[in-house]
RNA sequence: GGGUCUAUGGCGCAGCCAGGUAGCGCACCGGACUUUUAAUCCGGUUGUCGAGGGUCCGAAUCCCUCUAGACCCGCCA
């Protein structure tokens, strides 16, 4: 790659804002605002990976706005969805009877949000505040009231034995030859998937539907037997998801969204849905991988397996989770909180190579590197480096201070020389390393076997660490009472970083006692003797 | 049935999307320091980049075929 060829900033995220402003100049469309939409999921707690796809949006807007054009970012919340699955951590409120009505119907078991949608929706929204993504937010439940689909809607409803044809043939669902892509809510019952439309009265835009007995996922909902007809322009209802984008693409005029692969076949069918029936040309889309949870790792249980932007936020700072979303986009990824640490030693190598203060050969990689920081900075990079601390180091010294940590781990950093003065900015990260070191340290209360003749020699310990001692004396004092007590050093050591810290190795023995207190640790080891 | 991703030292991974010296962490070996543990620091070893073919001056990277594994869709959203 060579300076003239660079696209942007040189990373993905141009070469698809790049893709899509060709796409567009090909079509002739107007180029003024060019929209990017992200869904948001409102029914469970939202994971990272629902802020991922508004965040990389996001970055396609930057890119966009980069290079001289005018974009904006929607972030719709498809609150129209039922609620299907109780989610984990969920059942003490009694949703039970809620089920497959629209989440935005439901109340918020919480009390703080107008609904059970709102709620879920405000936890993503907060998400994306935190990490600096600007959006427009829209609701489902508005759009559907204000009739902002009704054309689209019409046309599908239209069209309907033709789109159930095409589902057949592309995804292989004979589904929607039978029954119309239109969910209307059950007049009586307020549930969604139980209303079956299976006629539309053209001249009066309204469908058919009786309310029955479903199958969602292993268990039954009970429907009312209600029949009745629902104005698609008025009565709440929503489009099924396989044609529900088209009509959104086509009402909002969307020229670019980013989708998960689990949903590849609703996409298909939504772009022929869009540029054969709604005579829309579909938005320019890029395919991502799902995040999985780390297999086989206990790091999730006591946690729930949801890892929320929220929790991330306790642990790591803003950038790295816009480090996470903007470093690649393919591959699948097992994401866990334990890639906190290397993303925050990752970003501060790549502010010192936007800096200069590493040497990158490669002048691609350089170009690349760059660009990735200034994303990651959301285009607007610092003017200044900023104070860089390895996190790794931060977590093992919070692991070691409990007590007064913010004030002993600075003393420690300016020890090592790490730092100079003590620093607000540096404050913050010994915050979040802490939480980190506070949950996830291995509490692993490894029962410590401590035989007769190493309590003699504790207690010797115990005396000497009472007594008057210099603190450079420890580390031999130490060595001295194993060996003239006939205990192996290694084992006596062992022995102590069992105790103290509850690992078999540790940092220099001597030292690290006088930094907890030599009386400390004589209350500590006292209690096995 | 349809589709996507992954495969790189002993282990875990980066690099691939825009081809140009195969890298990191852990482990391992050696040295320094330490009164022999540990920690720290310095140095070092480890690779037919899953297999085969193609394009190219040049392929881990791009294209095709194959093998193995993971996941998604074929309820619903």
């Amino acid at each position: 790659m060579t300076e003239q060829n660079t696209i942007g900033k040189g990373i993905w995220i141009d070469k698809l804002a790049s893709e899509l402003l060709e796409r567009e100049k090909e079509l002739g469309r107007n180029t003024d605002l060019l929209r990017v939409e992200s869904g948001l999921g409102a029914s469970g707690i939202p994971h990272i990976g629902s802020l991922g796809d508004a965040v990389r949006a996001y970055g396609v807007k930057l890119a966009l706005e980069n290079v001289g054009y005018k974009s904006e970012l929607i972030a719709y919340s498809d609150d129209l969805d039922g609620l299907r699955k109780i989610p984990e951590g969920m059942q003490k409120f009694g949703l039970e009877e809620h089920i497959a009505k629209p989440v935005s119907l439901i109340p918020d078991p919480y009390g703080c949000h107008d609904s059970y949608g709102m709620h879920m929706s405000s936890i993503l929204l907060d998400g994306l505040d935190k990490v600096g993504i600007k959006y427009e937010f829209r609701r489902a439940v508005d759009t559907y009231k204000q009739g902002l689909l009704k054309d689209q809607i019409h046309t599908i409803l239209q069209n309907s034995v033709k789109i159930g044809d095409k589902i057949s043939e592309l995804v292989g669902q004979e589904k929607y030859q039978k029954y119309l892509p239109y969910f209307p809510v059950c007049a009586e019952c307020n549930r969604l998937y139980t209303a079956e439309a299976t006629e539309y009265i053209i001249d009066e835009k309204k469908v058919k539907y009786r309310c029955h007995d479903t199958e969602i996922g292993s268990k039954i909902i009970k429907g009312c037997g209600h029949e009745g007809e629902a104005d698609i322009t008025k009565d709440l209802g929503k489009l099924a998801w396989k044609v529900e984008f088209a009509a959104r693409w086509s009402a909002f005029d969307i020229r670019f969204e980013a989708y998960g692969k689990d949903i590849m076949d609703s996409v298909k069918v939504n772009d022929w849905v869009s540029d054969e029936i709604l005579k829309y040309p579909h938005p320019h889309h890029v395919k991502y991988e799902m995040f999985l949870d780390k297999g086989g790792k206990k790091i999730s249980k006591s946690l729930g397996n949801v890892i929320t932007a929220q929790k991330w936020l306790e642990f790591g700072s803003p950038k790295s989770i816009l480090l996470l979303l903007y470093k690649r986009i393919t591959g699948a990824r097992e994401l866990g909180f334990e890639d906190i640490p290397s993303l925050m030693n990752e970003y501060n190598e790549l502010e010192d190579i936007y800096f200069g203060r590493i040497k990158v050969d490669n002048q691609a990689k350089l170009t690349k590197s760059k660009g990735l920081f200034e994303y990651v900075n959301l285009l607007n990079p610092p003017k200044q480096s900023s104070i860089h601390v390895n996190y790794r180091l931060l977590i093992e010294l919070t692991k070691i201070f409990k007590e007064n940590r913010n004030e002993r781990v600075m003393k420690k950093l300016i020890d090592y020389g790490v730092i100079k003065n003590p620093e607000s900015e540096i404050e913050k990260l010994i915050d979040i390393a802490g939480n980190f070191a506070d949950e996830f340290n291995e509490q692993e209360k490894t029962q410590v076997d401590v035989d007769e003749s190493l309590k003699k020699v504790l207690k010797i310990l115990v005396d000497a660490l009472n007594s008057k001692e210099e603190p450079e004396d420890i580390q031999n004092t130490i060595y001295q009472i194993a060996k003239s007590n006939d205990v192996q050093p290694k084992d006596f050591f062992k022995i102590l970083y069992q105790i103290i810290l509850g690992t078999s190795r540790g940092p220099k023995i001597g030292p690290f006692i006088s930094d907890i207190g030599r009386k400390q640790v004589a209350k500590i080891l006292s209690e096995y003797t």
